[in-house]
Order: C-alpha cells, then sequence, then structure tokens
RNA sequence: CGGGGUGUAGCGCAGCUCGGUAGCGCGCGCCGUUCGGGACGGCGAGGUCAUGGGUUCAAAUCCCGUCACCCCGACCA
C-alpha cells in the first residue's frame, strides 16, 4: 500500500472531545474515524487490523472445530420473549424498531437467543451433537454513556460462539478446549502475558464463568490476582472463589483490567427455556447443554493500543499490524527512487506486507508519520546510504537502528 | 439516568465579561528557497459562529428553548 494513494491523514491534534488513548492514537493516525459518541468506523490502515485480529481468532476457532456463519442483526421480538430478555426492565440496552406494517423488532445487542433458535431446526439427535458455531458481528447496545473510545462503544464487532452438547461431560470438554484456544488467541494478538483467566459469576448450572480480563488501566474491571499461582477473580465473586481456590484476600494483589473475553456454561438453562430437544441414544428427548464464549474485537483492537503504545504513537505487535514494514524514500533523487520501488516490489513479492511511504515530504514527517502509525519496522532508503547500496532498518518497539544490506534485511524480515 | 462542562474554518484555539460586518496556529492551494527528525518566505482559498426563537438600529457576544459532544457517578447480559 502506497502512502501517496491512501486517502487518510495523519494529524497533529487529536479531537479535544476525545480524551481516551485508544481513540486519540487511532483518530490521529487514521485507522478510525468517529461517527458519533461511541460509534467508530473503520478506515483502510484499521480495517487492516480488524480483519488480522478476525483471521487470528478465526483460524483458532476452527481449530476447535466451530463453524463460521452470520446472524441476523433484525432479531424478532418472539425468540427474545421465550426468555424474557425482550423486556427492558431486565436488558435496558435494546435498540428497538419496528416494520413498515408495524410489527416491533430489535437490533441484535447479542445472539444467544437467535443462534438457538435456528440450531433447533438442524439439531434432532445426538448424532447432530456437538455442534459449535461462531460469527463475527457487530452488536448494537443503547448504552447509557459511551466512553474509552473504541473500548466501549454502542456498536462494535464481537467474535461469539455457541456450541451445543449431548451432555455435561461433553460441553465441560469443549469448554476448556475453548479456554485453551483463547489463550492461543492472546498470545497470538501479543497480550498473551496480562491476559488471565478469571473467575466470574456463573449462572443455574456452574458456580462460575471465565473471563479473559487483560490488564489495562483503561479498562472498567477490577480483579484480584495471585501471579504466582496464576489465580485471577473477578471482585463480583471474590469471596466465594477465594474460599473455592483456598486463596486469601491478603494474598491477591488489585489490579485494573478490560475484559476481552468471557465463557459462558449456561448447561441446559437457555435450551429448556427455548425449547431445544434432541433425541437421545435411548430415543428419549432431552435438552442440549449450551455453552458460549466470545470475543470483543474491536475491544482488544483498543487494548493492544492502550498497551503497546508510547509517546510517540501506535506500537503494533507483527500479528495483527497493518503491515509489517513502513518503507520511507527519503528525497526525490532518481536512483533512491527506483531502489525503493524495487524494494517495494520485491518485499510485496515475498508476501511481506509494507506501507510505502512514497510522499514527497519531509524526513521528520515521515518518520513522526512511521511513530505513529506504529509498523512494526521500518526501513529507510536515502541519498546517504545509496552510495553502498544499503539501508536503515529501526524496530519500533526497540527504537533500535541499524544500517543493513539487502540481505541481511531480507534475513531479518524473513 | 443524576451532577458538571463544552459547541466559532478539516483539526487545535482566541474573541463573549463590556453587542458594532469574525481572528490566530496547524492543515489545504500556487510560487520560490530548502530537504535525515514535523523547514522558511510570499500570495491565496476556506466560516449558516451547533440549532430554533426572543431582545435590539445592530447579536458569535445578552435572554429562553432544543440538539450534540465530553467528564464524574450509576449501569455494563
Amino acid at each position: 500500500m502506497r502512502l501517496s494513494e491512501l486517502f487518510t491523514k495523519t494529524v497533529r491534534n487529536a479531537p479535544a472531545d476525545e480524551v481516551s488513548k485508544n481513540a486519540q492514537l487511532l483518530i490521529r493516525a487514521g485507522f478510525v474515524y468517529k461517527e458519533m459518541a461511541g460509534v467508530y468506523a473503520y478506515l483502510p490502515l484499521g480495517l487492516r487490523v480488524i480483519d488480522k485480529i478476525k483471521q487470528i481468532v478465526r483460524e483458532e476457532m476452527n481449530a476447535i472445530n466451530s463453524q463460521e456463519i452470520i446472524m441476523t442483526s433484525l432479531q424478532r421480538k418472539e425468540i427474545w420473549e421465550q426468555t424474557g430478555r425482550w423486556d427492558d426492565e431486565l436488558v435496558d440496552i435494546w435498540f428497538k424498531t419496528q416494520l413498515k406494517d408495524e410489527t416491533e423488532i430489535g437490533l441484535g445487542w447479542s445472539h444467544e437467543e437467535p443462534i438457538v433458535e435456528m440450531l433447533k431446526q438442524y439439531v434432532q439427535s445426538y448424532k447432530d451433537l456437538p455442534v459449535s458455531v461462531y460469527q463475527f458481528q457487530t452488536k448494537l447496545r443503547n448504552e447509557l454513556r459511551a466512553k474509552s473510545g473504541i473500548m466501549r462503544g454502542r456498536e462494535f464487532v464481537m467474535k461469539d460462539m455457541y456450541s451445543l452438547h449431548s451432555s455435561a461431560e461433553d460441553l465441560d470438554s469443549y469448554y476448556n478446549q475453548a479456554i485453551e484456544a483463547y489463550k492461543r488467541v492472546f498470545n497470538r494478538l501479543g497480550i498473551g502475558d496480562d491476559t488471565y483467566v478469571t473467575f466470574a459469576s456463573g449462572g443455574a448450572f456452574t458456580k462460575f464463568s471465565h473471563e479473559f480480563q487483560t490488564i489495562c488501566d483503561a479498562g472498567e474491571d477490577v480483579i484480584y490476582l495471585h501471579r504466582g499461582r496464576n489465580i485471577a477473580i473477578n471482585e463480583e465473586v471474590l469471596d466465594d472463589a477465594m474460599a473455592e481456590m483456598g486463596v486469601t484476600r491478603d494474598e491477591l494483589e488489585e489490579v485494573k483490567t478490560a475484559e476481552v473475553g468471557n465463557i459462558f456454561n449456561f448447561g441446559t438453562d437457555k435450551t429448556d427455556t427455548m425449547g431445544l430437544k434432541f433425541t437421545d441414544s435411548e430415543g428419549k428427548q432431552v435438552s442440549a447443554y449450551l455453552g458460549s464464549y466470545g470475543i470483543g474485537i474491536t475491544r482488544v483492537m483498543g487494548v493492544v493500543v492502550e498497551k503497546l503504545s508510547d509517546d510517540k504513537g501506535i506500537v503494533w505487535p507483527d500479528s495483527i499490524a497493518p503491515a509489517k514494514v513502513f518503507l520511507v524514500q527519503l528525497g526525490e533523487n532518481e536512483a533512491v527512487k527506483n531502489h525503493a520501488e524495487a524494494l517495494y516490489k520485491l518485499l510485496s513479492d515475498k508476501g511481506i506486507e509494507v506501507l510505502y511511504d512514497d510522499r514527497d515530504l519531509r524526513a521528520g514527517q515521515k518518520f513522526a508519520d512511521a511513530e505513529l502509525m506504529g509498523m512494526p519496522y521500518r526501513v529507510t532508503i536515502s541519498d546517504r546510504l545509496e552510495a553502498d547500496g544499503k539501508v536503515e532498518f529501526s524496530v519500533r518497539k526497540t527504537g533500535v537502528t541499524e544500517v543493513l544490506t539487502q540481505d541481511e534485511l531480507l534475513a531479518k524480515l524473513g
């Protein structure tokens, strides 16, 4: 991608009404555009990040035999009335509207009920189980107050997965597979070290659910952490979980976190009320066991920006950076230009993504933009280096800079 | 939803107290000099002063309403 052709541009000042670090940096760097409070559009660079996060999640969900689908945003009132969750008293974040014929409908803030309803049509026998489906969906929630930039909006992208099983044991086993898959996801996203599987409040079938909480000052949750034993507990279930795990309050460290994922065992709670039954091997009708598993895709993006940026801008991990290399061409000298073009082509042909700064700007502006946008590596080609055909290689995260031959560069990027 | 604050050019801001035809910086366009850390000079474009009403000879400025946005709190399946 050539910066000369990219329609977005960087700006020095963030909008005054944007306070959160993630939104300030993402807006300044041209990754997102604010449509209204809590509602952000994703521009070319931001979309690339979203797509990469999705792809990592997709690979890990596919690896545990889940199948990707897309449910709908428009949802039927009747489905939600089955579990009582159409009620504004119970769910206060509904966006509701109506069809031209005045049929009341809701805009999807979650998809548990619709998914269960949909699966009723396909699950009749124990032979149809287990089944796991997931989707990337734009969730719409009428939050009273949006805040923290893209970390808590009224419209956001979430990966939600649902699994149905013929027994509690089978669900447990899958639930544990999902925990491991989630750990791999957060490791690959570059926040694994600070992300903890956390005890949170459960439901009718289990004492606890599990949240994936990432240490982050901009987060909204507080958890209690035992780093040595790798135990994390949400404050809402602190007493119960401490008893369960045999730890005391003074062994635990209080930290601020952002919830980047959660998994929940519904047992047969929802399938009972919604009537999702299958025929077991003895010919009896029984309710299926349901698990649900979420990851906030756009929230994770915000958390990564919050955690990994520095005073100069964003620092993307390799795995989700819009491009691996920010290629800077300094000056309009023919030889330099040709060299930069050739390197752009060479790297691109090798499958290395390059953001090529071919704009006619001064060095300072290009370097400042490179740092703001946060590609993992910067490669500079200039008059000064052209004599011996070398390039400058700089690591965004550490700032370490060295002059390399092309072969050395390729080795670094390989 | 309670409390507080802010709306003036694409972005950041001044002007409002004390009414008199709207200004600065960045960005943008053209010309020239510059060119490895956000250059400099010259010329130029760009504004229903959030919005509706009121007061007045005259409103960005004063009064009333509305909307939007931000912060704190509450809320967060």
